[in-house]
RNA sequence: UGGGCGAUCGUUCAAUGGCAGGACAAUGCCCUUUGGAGGCAUUUGUCCAGGUUCGAAUCCUGGUCGCCCAGCCA
């Protein structure tokens, strides 16, 4: 079911500037001969969500489409904030994705060699030791309109600075004390140029290198370091970091070192999804959902437990390409392309959510028969699977109404319809409970239109899909819907939180839902389509007896969509 | 009010000086043993003002609007 080749049969892979740069790179062998080697670089402080996926398919995707390489690096340089937990469910949803790195890279592996070449940046009068604290640094730093100011350190002696720099190294001062900067440009109109921390003290654990450093260096002084010492030729990283760009090269330059080159794209936005790792973490740990891998979640553990595929997440990834204008894609095109790949495999099933009985009059009371029935109309190698009628069968409550309002094709007094795959029914009566509710509708059936079909060749406008009573199993159904209530989270009134924005409604649990007797032997990978009605998937909360379905996403409604336009 | 980046259908991505096109969404029709899927059709766009050119979404100038940057986070 899986397909490991990351492009969708029919996905298009429209040119995008990040392709052409690396293709004009390539032809005009700007690293010679040396093959493309990107990387992908998660900071192991959170889960993976569908905008790393963007990033891994183009990392990936394109090293891939020019014979290149990509590793799997984990930016580990704040031990505050990383954990092991994360490195494995990254690593878990990278392979789910359908990528494989080529080196598993950690940037913890070259502290040793960032410390070295922090040396040699201290002998060459490029680093120094402040000792200023970090509200000082902040305050001579200036303003996006001011230039900021020397600190009064900046003008210490190499040998001053080597030594207190190995004695910040040693453990000899507390956290916070004193930094490592980088010697450039207090006037700079760029920010990231003014002398920007190199390291800090932080007697902390890492969840690596556990207790033998005591000072990290920065993002800044590590990235691109790191892009070097694993020949990264085509660095790809989100458009916030365009004016890191400055740095990353003169670190690069300062060194001497392998030139790789940092290439910005933008971030992927959703409408009605929440896309930051803070806040994704704040809903985690509030418990606002259950887990990084709710599957209201964004994340991809969260999109796996909600039945959606690497396939269609790739498809999805292709379609919406790269560029550098920040926009918001519509969460519906992530939609279409889970929908299409479901209704090309997913296994088709009768369930029914809302069950409402059915008496078949002349259908004999204790007798059962089995239909033949498609498992997938789209797929006919899918095969066949025998489904159990008799006279009294759940159809879904909303298919039936006593008083049908106009384009109303479903059941009602007098109506004939389909039941899939087995017989025309009629309805003649129903029965009601004390508050009016229709409880039980009766029908005939008609014997000849076995299969489906009437010989006289009669036409009914609908069909319905049905389960045995006598036959059915129960199953716990969980219905998502979006997690936010607003396309865009951030609307807000003022003093609000995004958090305000939650949808109260984004979960909705089923529990008298009636499924036909095969979906007993679903499995946990299986993905199914209810008919009418949606894909759906096991959840592992599933025990034996106890079957738990996600709805990964409902069907297309028309029906839907006209009785709310006859409404509004 | 400093610097960087950007602006093409409602959304997203193409068109790389030569007929503005695809996908999503929407609308209508056809088809249908899923009101699903599929097919056909339709609607809507180059931020503004100048300039260069036989010809500009593309190049130039000036505006406008949007995003990012003042962590010892990444």
């Amino acid at each position: 079911m899986t397909d490991s080749n990351p492009e969708s049969p029919d996905a298009r892979t429209p040119s995008n500037f990040l392709r052409d740069q690396i293709a004009e790179d390539v032809r005009t062998k700007k690293y010679g001969d040396a093959v493309v080697q990107t990387r992908f670089p998660p900071e192991p402080n959170g889960y993976l969500h569908i905008g790393h996926a963007k990033a891994i398919c183009i990392n990936f995707g394109l090293a891939d489409e020019f014979g290149g390489k990509t590793n799997l690096r984990f930016d580990d340089t704040n031990p505050e904030k990383e954990e092991t937990e994360y490195v494995e469910s990254i690593k878990q949803d990278v392979r789910w994705l359908g990528f494989e790195w080529d080196r598993l890279c950690y940037a913890s592996d070259y502290f040793g060699r960032l410390y070295e070449w922090a040396l040699e940046l201290v002998k060459a009068g490029k680093a120094y030791v402040d000792d200023l604290t970090a509200d000082e640094i902040r305050r001579h730093r200036g303003t996006l309109t001011e230039p900021g100011t020397d600190s009064p350190y900046r003008t210490r002696t190499v040998e001053e600075n080597l030594d207190l720099f190995m004695r910040m190294k040693q453990g000899e001062f507390p956290d916070g004390s004193r930094v490592l900067r980088a010697k450039i440009d207090m006037a700079s109109p760029n920010l990231n140029m003014r002398d920007p921390v190199m390291y800090r003290i932080l007697h902390a654990t890492h969840h690596r290198t556990g207790g033998e450093w005591c000072i990290y260096p920065m993002y800044d002084y590590a990235h691109g370091q790191s892009d070097s010492i694993e020949r990264v030729t085509h660095s790809m990283c989100t458009l916030e970091f365009a004016d890191h760009q400055p740095l990353y090269k003169w670190y690069i330059a300062q060194l001497g070192i392998f030139p790789s080159e940092q290439i910005e794209f933008d971030r992927l936005n959703l409408t009605y999804t929440l896309l930051s790792k803070r806040k994704l973490l704040q809903l985690v740990q509030e418990k606002r959902v259950n887990g990084w891998d709710d599957p209201r979640m964004p994340t991809l553990s969260g999109l796996r437990r909600r039945g959606f595929t690497p396939e269609a997440i790739r498809a999805f990834c292709a379609q919406i390409g790269a560029s550098r204008t920040n926009g918001t894609t519509d969460v519906e095109m992530l939609e279409h392309f889970q929908r299409d790949d479901l209704n090309r495999r997913a296994s088709r099933a009768m369930a029914v959510l809302h069950p409402l009985k059915v008496v078949i009059d002349n259908y004999p009371a204790g007798q059962e028969e089995f239909v033949d029935v498609a498992n997938n109309p789209e797929d006919p190698s899918a095969g066949t699977r025998q489904v159990p009628f008799s006279r009294e069968l759940f159809i879904e409550h909303d298919d039936f109404r006593e008083v049908p309002p106009p384009k109303y094709y479903r059941l009602s007094p007098g109506k004939e319809v389909r039941l899939r795959n087995a017989y025309f029914v009629t309805a003649k009566s129903v029965v009601k409970d004390a508050e009016g509710n229709v409880v039980e509708v009766h029908c005939t059936y008609d014997p000849a239109s076995r299969g489906g079909n009437s010989p006289d060749g009669r036409k009914v406008k609908s069909t319905m899909h049905w389960v045995s009573a006598a036959h059915a199993i129960p199953a716990e159904i969980r219905l998502y819907d979006k997690l936010f209530t607003k396309a865009d989270p951030y609307d807000l009134e003022e003093g609000q939180d995004v958090l305000s924005n939650l949808n109260p409604n984004s979960i909705e649990i089923l529990t008298g839902a009636k499924l036909e007797p095969s979906l007993a032997n679903a499995k946990l990978e299986g993905r199914f389509q209810f008919e009418r009605v949606g894909y759906f998937c096991l959840d592992p909360d599933s025990a034996p007896g106890k079957l738990v379905f996600n709805r990964t996403l409902a069907l297309k409604d028309t029906w839907a969509k006209i009785e709310k336009k006859a409404g509004a």
